[in-house]
DNA sequence: TCTGTTGCTGTCACTCTGACACTAAACCCT
DNA sequence: AGGGTTTAGTGTCAGAGTGACAGCAACAGA
């Protein structure tokens, strides 16, 4: 069966901005084009949803296949749509950009396609030149985790489930590019009732005193909020 | 010219929550639809996005078609995108929904097409049954607008140019449905640098002591924030 | 057991917040 | 003209939150 139509038709896609914390450094995935347009150049993951498919269904479907992680323990929220005429020079592409935020997420060489896939700390990312305009979803994406950590508990899916206040502060540290008072910081993110909870065990085996393990323990914000600068 | 494609294709469009306090109350406007799906209800104001047209773009058409009001003196922002495969009977219709608020806009009647449109209090609006998924995008929208007014200048977009420190801190008691105490108010907004400034005159008419009139002095964040609860 | 390293907590001065009551400036009516 | 009514505008005080700061605690390894 084909279809026809009077006028050329819109292309739907999605887009993932997938930010994680690598090896101390506040990371995008990116996956290098193969072909044209911008070929060799690196763009987000990312492709066009079905006709039957829900927007989010698509961007986890995109994101299972470039990282191998399923939803579980990833979170997945929409960030926005850019629809510029121009953005891509072949077809009318309307894309909706997800933003997905996980601890510890795989290494990933060769995605579905033979083309080459890599964590990049996000200043390394925006300073190339990304393909489309991926530079601004990106810039985006990090800007609504930037400010989530104020007010959310998003800080807590950047760590594993069972974690330590000094990995909690280093992803505010890390993200935020800024140093913290853990004295400070302990006291307000102990303050936030159901906020996080000990476990009762604790980190051996590194140098120093070892650190108590904590978990989430259901509150979703961080009130009052956390503030930067 | 004809275009073929071996799959039923997308239909892009764009919906507006246009937002403005009427009359005290806090108001979205709807149109009544003609035709099916959904004859007789309310819905949003929207359309189609022109192939070579933007988003933004499209949202500023169908919002001067509405309402007659140009961007100026209107705040537009992207809203959300919604794309569930089932949410228009007919097609595939993916809709990014732009939120707009704007002070006195005018009485509508009669939209492009002949059918009705009105200002309808939020809470009726979300009340009664809307067309599609519309009512979700109304709630998406004002919990956008509940939410920026804790820390952004959107207030000021609720108001004239020139307005009083009474009428500002209404756009706060109407869209949160709270009450405030005016000397707070007054103090947390005057406390931020910048946010707004004397304009020498006053409000004379009405009864009681004329209240001063202020404007915009340019200050994009409230600091710090105004907390809701 | 000594040293190095990292985790953890308490205090104090300051600012911000929320609660609260009175004076000021206009209009209206007599 | 004066008194009453209505709305605008301000100051204080107690409690909570914040930022700056130093010292003790618990482990590993030598």
């Amino acid at each position: 069966m084909a279809y026809t139509s009077e006028y050329p038709p819109f292309y739907v896609a999605v887009d993932l901005v997938i930010l994680t914390i690598r090896d101390g450094a506040f990371s995008v995935l990116l996956v290098e084009r193969g072909g044209e347009p911008f070929a060799g150049r690196w763009a987000l993951p990312g492709g066009f949803v079905g006709i039957d498919e829900d927007l989010a269904d698509a961007a986890y479907r995109e994101l299972e296949e470039e990282t191998g992680v399923g939803a579980t323990s990833v979170h997945l929220e929409q960030l926005a749509t850019f629809g510029r005429p121009d953005r891509d020079p072949r077809h009318r592409v309307v894309s909706t950009a997800y933003l997905a935020v996980g601890a510890d997420l795989p290494e990933v060489r060769g995605g579905s396609d033979a083309s080459d896939a890599r964590w990049w700390p996000v200043s390394d990312a925006v300073r190339q030149g990304l393909a489309f305009d991926h530079r601004e979803i990106v810039e985006a994406g990090v800007e609504r985790v930037r400010s989530k950590l104020e007010y959310s508990d998003l800080a807590l899916r950047f760590v594993p489930r069972q974690f330590t206040m000094p990995e909690l502060q280093a992803v505010y540290e890390t993200v935020w590019g800024v140093e913290l008072d853990p004295r400070n910081f302990a006291r307000k993110v102990a303050r936030t009732e159901r906020f996080v909870q000990e476990t009762g065990e604790a980190r051996r085996g590194g140098r120093g005193r070892p650190a108590r393990l904590l978990e989430a323990a259901g509150a979703t914000e961080l009130m009052p909020p956390m503030r930067r600068e």
